[in-house]
RNA sequence: GCGCCCGUAGCUCAGUUGGAUAGAGCGGCUGCCUUCUAAGCAGCGGGUCGCAGGUUCGAAUCCUGCCGGGCGUGCCA
């Protein structure tokens, strides 16, 4: 690749300076590219002479001229050298190199952009999670596209992910028992007994639905079971309906897991008593009030934090603490959670309870995405579960689509809140930027159909006269196709699935700009031929990218 | 109170780990379809990068202090 040829080459150019006493030898910063937004400074410009200019003194231009005279580029790749403004030394590829990116394209489309970067490493991704005490709500829902696109840069640079839902399903827990009580609540009320929701229950419609459907399916029944019995056979029949509709509404939004772990498994094995007893040896609980705590401030937290409430029943952070040891005791090299911005206050507690059991807190990473707030124009919808004005994702998906709904979501970076204009978005899904990029790639299936039909498709590589590939526009494409691998990198690494949108409008615009100056069926054969041969390759880039985005690629619009 | 996130064009947001003249979309105005899809292209207009200091060759970016908005701060999950 460009990119670590010119790192290499700078380096020994560092070193021959140093060598014939231009430069001093101890300075050794690090050489670092980057892409100049002006196209006048070239391709890929470095501030190494600047940055050896402080650290060596002088001026970071004639350092810049020093370095330069000892560089020594292979043919081909480079055309231009230049030192410019304070001392930036500016590369510009050469036509035949950029070319060489189409012909490299075309040999190997599903290739083009991956790296190896993870080695084979394992990865587990929990992401959305949504408590299985109603529907999946848009903010929930926001982390379906982050975690899928998460997964699949990932994947594309060389990490085997497995991508996990959690479920809160422990019949214990607090929540799970007020929510069978609600339904109970709705279950009498239909009935036409006497009963009322508890003060800390779920007010939404949707518990008086489930009701109703409840007693269409089982009757009058349960009427007079026992409490318990009866609370025992709710939770079950919510669970089942809930967790169903999660998984109908992920599969709707496209994101896909390969698996669903119950927090009730790791009670039903012992599991949560084992991971309370690793922490219990190793020294960070203790008693007090009757409850078993763990020492979280021993590691950074706050406050500690409670492990075994005081009747017995582990809390939420305890069920945690042994999921997170059930994942590293999966082997898995690295653990990635994305989380709610509800979640935040967790964060601490948790890295010290994965620390508290022995395990390196830098396999373990926690990305919190920011809220969604939703509006009806200029009205705020307020989302609480328990307030019972929900929006689900499923009538957001409804409303604006998967493609529009997922490129929205993921064109803010996700520690950005998340404005979401529900008529707004409605009502312009024409003028969406994610049509924007869709129309290109319709565009070219366009070409590539009428192509067939005139008897000139995608030609084989080894006719190709590429060095027809002249046009400015021409050029400007190809540089945004050799863009993509650095991009995917970029974005796998730093967990940034918002670049892949912003990548996602670069590449459609400079492809809508070649299209309106760059006739591609014409007479000349030899032009069709190359120009063809590139319109293809911007497809399988565009595919690339709209497939990690999770957007759909039409063939026409 | 404390902790985290945010504050950039009228609106919604990018900004490549500190770089060169701060960008895009939407909205406004003006042009461009006998030729592969005008859901497109080109142009015009629009900015005290919340405020004030500091760090240095260089700050939207890093540090400190304020101001404004959001979230969190349960023996809920």
């Amino acid at each position: 690749m460009a990119r670590e040829l010119i790192i290499e080459v700078l380096s020994e150019a560092l070193s021959r300076a140093k060598e014939a006493g231009d430069l001093p030898e101890h300075v050794d910063p690090p050489i670092e590219l980057q892409t100049p937004r002006d196209p006048r400074h070239g391709d890929i410009a470095t501030s190494l002479a600047l940055v050896l200019a402080s650290e060596a003194g002088g001026a970071g231009r004639q350092i810049g001229e020093k370095l330069v005279s000892h560089l020594d580029l292979p043919q081909g790749v480079i055309e231009k050298i230049e030192v410019a403004g304070p001392g930036f030394i500016n590369f510009t590829f050469s036509p035949e190199y950029l070319r060489g990116i189409v012909r490299e394209i075309a040999a190997g489309p599903a290739e083009y952009g991956r790296t190896n970067e993870g080695e084979g490493k394992t990865l587990l991704l929990e992401f959305v999670s949504a408590n299985p005490t109603g529907p999946v709500a848009v903010v929930q829902g926001r982390a379906g596209p982050l975690g899928d696109a998460l997964a699949k840069l990932l994947e594309r640079t060389g990490w085997k992910v497995s991508r996990e839902y959690y479920v809160n399903d422990a019949t214990n827990s607090t929540q799970v028992r007020r929510f069978a009580e609600t339904l109970e609540a709705r279950y009498l009320q239909q009935l036409g007994r006497g009963a009322s929701v508890p003060e800390d229950g779920y007010q939404g419609d949707y518990v008086v639905e489930m009701a109703e459907d409840l007693v269409k399916a089982e009757g009058d029944r349960y009427l007079d079971t026992p409490e318990e019995e009866r609370l025992s056979a709710f939770h079950d029949y919510s669970l089942k309906k809930i967790v169903d509709g999660h998984q109908r509404d992920m599969t709707a939004f496209g994101v896909e897991f390969d698996n669903w772990f119950f927090e009730s498994s790791l009670h039903a094995s012992g599991e949560v008593e084992a991971a309370i007893e690793v922490l219990k040896e190793r020294g960070y609980t203790y008693e007090k009030d009757g409850a078993v705590w763990l020492k979280a401030t021993d590691l950074g937290d706050e406050q500690d934090q409670v492990l075994v409430r005081n009747d017995g029943r582990p809390s939420y952070l305890a069920g945690d603490i042994a999921y997170h040891r059930n994942k590293f005791e999966r082997g898995f090299d690295r653990l990635i959670d994305i989380w709610g911005p509800d979640h935040h206050g967790h964060v601490r507690r948790m890295k010290a309870g994965v620390q508290a059991l022995g395990y390196d807190p830098s396999r373990f990473e926690i990305l919190l995405h920011q809220i969604v707030r939703l509006f009806r124009g200029s009205e705020m919808v307020r989302m609480s579960k328990r307030a019972g004005d929900i929006v689900q994702l499923s009538s957001l998906l409804e409303d604006v689509g998967a493609d529009a709904a997922r490129f929205f979501f993921l064109m803010q970076s996700m520690e950005s809140h998340l404005d979401f204009d529900l008529e707004l978005a409605k009502k312009q899904a024409n003028e969406n930027p994610v049509y924007y990029v869709q129309y290109a790639h319709a565009r070219i299936s366009s070409i590539l159909r009428e192509a067939q039909e005139r008897g000139a498709a995608v030609p084989s590589i080894d006719s190709v006269d590429f060095s027809r590939l002249e046009h400015p526009d021409e050029l400007s494409l190809i540089r945004k196709l050799a863009e993509f691998p650095d991009e995917v990198a970029e974005a796998a690494s730093r967990h940034e699935p918002h670049r892949m949108t912003r990548y996602s409008r670069e590449l459609a615009a400079a492809f809508h700009l070649f299209y309106t100056n760059c006739r591609v069926l014409g007479d000349d054969g030899d032009l069709t031929a190359a120009r063809l041969t590139l319109v293809g390759a911007t497809q399988a880039v565009l595919r690339s990218v709209l497939d990690i985005i999770g957007v759909s690629a039409p063939e026409t619009m």
